[in-house]
DNA sequence: GAGATAATGAGATTATTATCTCATGTCAAT
DNA sequence: ATTGACATGAGATAATAATCTCATTATCTC
């Protein structure tokens, strides 16, 4: 008897939650900075319910799950007949600005609340951010793993992460307050300069 | 005759305008998270009259100067006896790290309550996020300008100014989750091959 | 299917945040 | 000193966000 052991009521509850971030990701790639009331409506799910799940809308935004259109590996480098790192990692870069660029609002959003809710949660364990650019960056510098060894290689791929990113892209332009074309010919240099250095260490 | 020209009353809403963003600034580094209330009440100000300056906490706290304790240049270099920009980079690295290590708190608030403000303010001007640590890093960089060219000089300091700041020290821990020391592997890394690359550039 | 019980919903309640109003105090020029 | 214009303060009011209560509904076990 007994199948296998669906906790108490657990499928009833996974499926409210998956409800409501759903609900959240939703509005927010329409450019809809939401309260929980609203984000509860749109999930068809009472405010009550919605507070049990989570605290907060920072609790909830920072979880919901932008299904970005990024593009898959495979796809990216199908075309491209090259193995040439730079040229690779600079070919992941454009692709990522240009989802950057066209979910800029919704990405923004996410960040804010997600530093937000680390800023209110304090000690408690947080939803990981998804990162969906690092296993781009790796196979993009696929080529080159032997050669660079892991640990160098590891490096090398959060250094791109921190150039490349959604967050990177941010400091960029609210920070240093450069625009488009600027931050992109930086951005670009500095791939250019790390994967350069990258090999360059390798050769040692 | 007449003194100037004080506006009408601009001293006396310039000091008012002061008085919060000092509240404002003093309660943040005590670690608080400010409702604009709060920082109304330290300041000895009414509510009313605080939001007749500000729209927000958001705009408030976007624009509180943290006079954080980021030493001069001067002092920075003047014990180090060396030209060796790699050497003076890390150096800033250091001591902004150190800075950024003892009020992580108060700058992340800053960073956040600065980014919300751009989601809910839209399209009016923002107040300019200072950016201590630009000046630090063209210091150390001051042996090798003339060898690098002002383009490229700019660059350089627009591509370290990513790895250092503040910034770049949150992505690292909360979207990358790097430890504090794995994120000084990577940044030290990156110094050496940015500015190594840099000046690469400059023998063409 | 019936009973037990966890999950939910709807509305009331409370807390927090923002705005409005108007009386009072202050500054600058006469 | 008097006047007029402006800034401020205190409290009321409105708007929003969060919590609580309890009746209802859905799921699980038998």
């Amino acid at each position: 008897m007994t199948t296998a052991r669906p906790g108490l009521r657990e499928n009833q509850r996974l499926r409210t939650r998956k409800d409501l971030l759903e609900a959240a990701a939703r509005l927010v790639r329409q450019g809809r900075n939401p309260s929980l009331e609203e984000v509860a409506e749109a999930a068809m799910i009472s405010r009550a319910t919605a507070y049990r799940y989570f605290p907060s809308v920072e609790a909830l935004l920072s979880e919901a799950p932008l299904d970005v259109a990024m593009p898959e590996p495979g796809d990216l480098f199908a075309r491209v007949g090259t193995d040439d790192p730079v040229a690779r990692v600079k070919l992941v870069d454009a692709a990522v600005a240009q989802v950057i660029a066209n979910e800029a609002t919704a990405l923004r959003m996410m960040l804010v609340h997600s530093l937000q809710f680390r800023l209110k949660g304090g000690t408690g364990q947080m939803p990981a951010r998804q990162n969906r650019r690092t296993p781009l960056i790796e196979a993009a510098l696929e080529p080159v793993r032997k050669r660079l060894g892991a640990a160098s290689f590891d490096r090398l791929v959060r250094a791109l992460a921190l150039v490349i990113g959604t967050e990177g892209a941010i400091v960029f332009k609210d920070v240093l307050e450069l625009d488009d074309h600027e931050a992109k010919a930086v951005r670009q240099w500095m791939i250019g300069a790390l994967v350069g250095a990258a090999l360059q260490d390798a050769k040692d």
